[in-house]
DNA sequence: GTTAGATAGTTGAGGGTTCAACTATTATTA
DNA sequence: TAATAATAGTTGAACCCTCAACTATCTAAC
């Protein structure tokens, strides 16, 4: 049997993961050029917070489909940085909310602004209805892989 | 100004991050059930020395688009594992060639196998004329960030 | 030739990810 | 009610990523 030629630069795997990392770090270094000191796993969670404030941390790994570990971890960087704080729960005492402090919520306008940017200067040049097709094909592979 | 209400869901970041992070588990774990100790990122500079063996450290960092960081510390692990060697260079002793191993060369046809299989599975069901234009459209994001 | 600048690779720090093991706490059920 | 099972969150280990600082070596230019 031949061995197959999977081409590197042409393989899914290796597509996605350089985008990605490729998106991420431009996102980055846009907040860090606007002087924020906030990573973008941690936006990732004030977007939800935004959205619906005082979540359980579960219900954020949900949201966000990330590893409660990795919440945990990103929920320690965001304290550190006070924009968020931990309150435990008086119904159910294994569960903590993650609340908005004031600085938190102050981020919002400018963060979801810079974000915007990026993503449209990544998306500069490539027709809506493409990128709608693309975003169909990566939500169709996500399916693949999660329903086995 | 209202705030835009970027759905994460929707969200090209979101959508590429948790689309990598799905496929790389999937191929970690054929790897492991198939019980090789061998993590994604090591298989992908496998890949490259299988195309090309005794590279530099810096030319495999550019041909698998990684950081030479990342490298020297993926070629540890690989080292760690038996499956490549480091040797230095006599004409520029800065230099350091990463050599396979036998071990190393061995693992080529089963991780390829393997590799390629988790690929099929994820393009499963997708008319591959679609997957084109949503590697072309991936290219493309990429070219805008990369580029300026 | 000697000094100044580039280049290859390493190291440490700060994040992020996953897994497995652990603590608390709550629910179930025998 | 007492024992068992499930759930929320944390921790440690092993990996990957990036940045900045460092060593060693090579190149260029004065």
């Amino acid at each position: 049997m031949d061995y197959i030629d999977l081409r590197l630069e042409d393989s899914l795997g290796h597509i996605l993961n350089r985008t990605a990392r490729a998106m991420c770090a431009m996102m980055q270094n846009s907040f860090n050029k606007a002087g924020y000191d906030v990573t973008v796993e941690q936006c990732a969670l004030l977007f939800n917070l935004w959205r619906q404030d005082r979540q359980f941390q579960q219900q954020l790994a949900d949201n966000t489909y990330k590893d409660k570990t990795s919440v945990t971890r990103i929920v320690d960087g965001l304290e550190k940085r006070h924009l968020v704080k931990r309150v435990l729960d008086k119904e159910d005492r294994r569960q903590k909310r993650i609340c908005l402090t004031r600085k938190g919520g102050k981020l919002q306008q400018e963060l979801k602004t810079l974000a915007l940017n990026v993503q449209e200067q990544c998306l500069n040049g490539i027709e809506p209805e493409h990128w709608e097709k693309c975003k169909e094909v990566l939500k169709k592979i996500y399916g693949n892989i999660c329903k086995r």
